[in-house]
RNA sequence: UGGGGGAUCGUUCAACGGUAGGACAGCGGACUCUGACUCCGUCGAUCUAGGUUCAAAUCCUAGUCCCCCAGCCA
């Protein structure tokens, strides 16, 4: 535990950004305009977001971006603004649940909030200063005639014939709009631009539509909304945005923003594009989102398993882990798609510094210490942070009768299995080591149900007096005096890293993870949990951290929601233990980089490159369009399915009977594109045309083991 | 096939004509009353082809690939 050494006390003005970091391309151009004076050198930026979601991870770097410039910079400012323009899709409740997480990230707006709808007036205004410039008219194409008119990417657009209208028709027409005198979508305001425009955007965008909604603000008082591209930089202009940092999809939208600001002749302001961020194993779009939501995949918008603030709030992340992932992440104009392990480690490296440690068993293995007095008991006071004695102790009571971790016991253990198995002493954390004598089996089942043990008086505390050392440390709790609780498993949301860019043959749904939640109902504590309030992190030893659900967690019952797992060096052992197969194989060759070794014969160290694995068909299907391939979804054990191309249709006709077969996959094959998709490995099999097997194992074997 | 953007280790961000660097991930090791933490080591990249230059990720030319745009959404 050194970690302590240099605790550094993260706030929102501090964290992140030291000195000599360099600025990324929007800083740079900041710390540009500072010193050429440009505004004066005011540094004024805003968080515009629409009210009709929840704020997700990517407006997380939206916020630490806008707030961050504008706490860096010595006077600077930054607006939160609701973009509230389309009455349809907004509600208060998103209204709320924006403040809440812009606040809990640690961002103040101080008295700076701002509704686009205060600005509808003003807007209205704007509109007609631009129809008395000829700059605007009054159009009455139906929505599909406008997209006509409009042209393709390739194909210029054509005039509106309400173009020419004169500007007193124009300001009568729009006067009307307003009065309610014209049905929705009958007629919009359009900005006269170019309708052969490139861009576009510029052929003649819609200034204004009528609508009839009901405004979370205005009410009924409007009938009209202005769009998103007309009220954008008039709001940045009125509050005097000097960088109006938006996302770059709106990169095409720039040449408006500076047109309207042009011909209204108001303050100036910019805008700056950045990629928006992408995660893996997660989506990203408030639609999506919405979706999973509505279709009852997750429970709510802040489902633990959601990107939402909420959700990760929900989850035990805290804002400045969240903080300092933005800016890990950093600012860019590429395309990116950030690896969650990022995410994960620095809650990690938060948690590790702030959460007080406490034991804690998720499946629960009975074990009896026989040589303990059967009526006694005993209080050990253990350290809630062994690395920081600041944070205090408490009491945790040890008996006769444990509870330790089902996978902390194996009757027939690999090499390198520190923990308990017949014969084997381990440590009880803080208490005392422990020899496994005796276990007893489940008749029916065949499980391990219970443990005896006998333990060693003299190392009370959990040193031995002789100096002796025992390999593994396993947690516990008393059984009498442990408290049940419920947990909460959460893992990735989604079994593949980009599940909206998987080759479009399926729906982003269809890779959900039928495992990203797994509730464990009867887990056994120590005692100090009954304390924790909702909200509370904690570290159960040797399993993650864990924090009191917010919202269903009591006294009477417990509810933890696992944040992360701890990094699990176990858990890598375990697999390449697994995929040896055999103990004290030999180190792989190197594979020499020098082309002159061109040998004309396989040697059995070429044979060994091949990765081969044990694979378990999952899904098969026929390829469309294919008379030999079938499109297999094969288990290796890697937490998704490959999906593999195998000309293998003739000889299984119904291809179900493959479904659940144990077969011999080349796992290490640089994946192919083939015509139907893309193939991350080969199947072997037998035979020829006619007389065609693929191999399989009889038995069980477990996916993903090595075949040699 | 129009317009706007973007291509640097597996991922992500830097390097702004002068030693391609950091973080995450991976791998190896040390330490350890958490197989955690921490520490050390290691692997590893300039889209391609030409050109300019003593010197190119950076400048020029020509290609290739990826993303965005045809809402009365934002």
């Amino acid at each position: 535990m050194k970690e302590h050494e240099d605790s550094k006390e993260p706030t929102p003005e501090t964290d992140g950004k030291e000195a000599s970091t360099p600025l990324d391309f929007i800083r740079t151009i900041i710390a540009q305009d500072r010193k050429n004076n440009k505004h004066g050198a005011r540094v004024h930026t805003r968080f515009p977001p629409e009210p009709n979601g929840y704020l997700h991870i990517g407006h997380a770097k939206s916020i630490c971006l806008n707030f961050g410039i504008a706490a860096e910079n010595e006077g600077g400012l930054c607006n939160l603004r609701f973009d509230d323009t389309n009455p349809s899709k907004e509600d208060q409740e998103y209204i709320d649940s924006i403040f809440e997480d812009v606040r809990w990230l640690g961002f103040d707006w101080g008295d700076r909030l701002y509704y686009a709808s205060d600005y509808f007036e003003k807007l209205y205004e704007f509109a007609v200063a631009l129809i008395r410039k000829g700059k605007a008219y009054v159009c009455d194409l139906s929505p599909e005639e406008i997209r006509q008119y409009r042209g393709t990417l390739t194909e210029p657009g054509k005039d509106s014939p309400y173009r020419n209208r004169p500007v007193d028709e124009n300001l009568d027409l729009f006067k009307k709009m307003r009065a309610g005198e014209f049905p929705d979508g009958s007629r919009v305001l359009r900005a006269k631009i170019d309708m052969k425009s490139p861009n576009i955007n510029m052929r003649d965008p819609v200034l204004y539509r009528i609508l009839r909604a009901v405004h979370h603000r205005t009410g009924n008082k409007w009938c009209i909304y202005p769009m998103y591209d007309f009220t954008h930089p008039i709001s940045d202009s009125l509050e005097g945005i000097t960088h109006s940092i938006c996302t770059l999809e709106f990169e095409d939208h720039r040449p408006l923003y500076d047109w309207s600001l042009d011909e209204l002749d108001i303050f100036r302001s910019r805008q700056i594009e950045f990629a928006r961020l992408n995660l893996t194993y997660t989506v990203m779009s408030k639609r999506k989102l919405l979706e999973l939501v509505q279709e009852g995949l997750v429970i709510s918008w802040d489902d633990p398993r959601m990107p939402t603030i909420s959700g990760l709030r929900r989850r035990g992340y805290t804002p400045e882990a969240i903080r300092d992932f933005c800016d890990r992440i950093g600012v860019a104009k590429n395309d990116s798609m950030v690896d969650i392990a990022l995410l994960e480690h620095c809650i990690r490296e938060d948690l590790n510094m702030k959460a007080h440690r406490r034991m804690a068993v998720l499946n629960p293995l009975k074990v009896v210490i026989d040589n303990y007095p059967a009526e006694a008991a005993e209080e050990f006071l253990i350290q809630n942070h062994p690395g920081n004695p600041e944070m205090g102790s408490r009491s945790v009571p040890f008996s006769r009768t444990l509870y330790i971790e089902q996978d902390d016991f194996m009757e027939d253990p690999p090499k390198k299995f520190f923990r308990l198995s017949p014969g084997a002493e381990v440590r009880l954390r803080g208490a005392y080591f422990v020899t496994c004598t005796s276990f007893v089996k489940d008749e029916m089942t065949g499980k391990v149900i219970e443990l005896h043990c006998t333990y060693d008086p003299s190392t009370r505390g959990g040193d031995s007096p002789d100096g002796r050392k025992v390999k593994g440390t396993v947690h516990w709790v008393s059984a009498p005096h442990s408290i049940e609780a419920e947990v909460r498993l959460y893992d990735r949301l989604f079994t593949v890293p980009n599940p909206v860019g998987e080759k479009e043959d399926r729906d982003f749904k269809a890779y959900l993870n039928p495992d990203s939640l797994k509730t464990i109902v009867s887990c056994r504590m120590e005692p100090s949990i009954k304390e924790a309030k909702p909200g509370e992190t904690f570290q159960f030893e040797r399993l993650g951290y864990f924090c009191a659900d917010s919202k269903d967690s009591s006294m009477d019952h417990p509810v933890f929601n696992r944040t992360v797992t701890l990094r699990d060096s176990w858990a890598k052992i375990e697999k390449t233990l697994e995929s040896k197969g055999t103990p004290e194989k030999a180190k792989k060759p190197h594979v020499e980089k020098t082309a002159e070794m061109k040998k004309p014969e396989a040697t059995i160290d070429d044979f060994a490159r091949l990765d081969l694995r044990v694979g378990i068909i999952r899904e098969a299907e026929a390829v469309k369009d294919s008379d030999k391939l079938l499109r297999l979804m094969v288990d290796l054990g890697e937490g998704r399915l490959r999906q593999i191309f195998a000309g293998i249709s003739k000889a299984y006709p119904d291809v179900s009977a493959l479904i659940g077969q144990s077969v011999i996959v080349v796992a290490n094959l640089k994946p192919r594109q083939m015509k139907f998709g893309l193939s991350e490995g080969m199947i072997l099999a037998g035979g020829d045309e006619d007389n065609l097997s693929i191999a399989t194992f009889t038995g069980s074997l477990v996916a993903g083991k090595k075949v040699s």
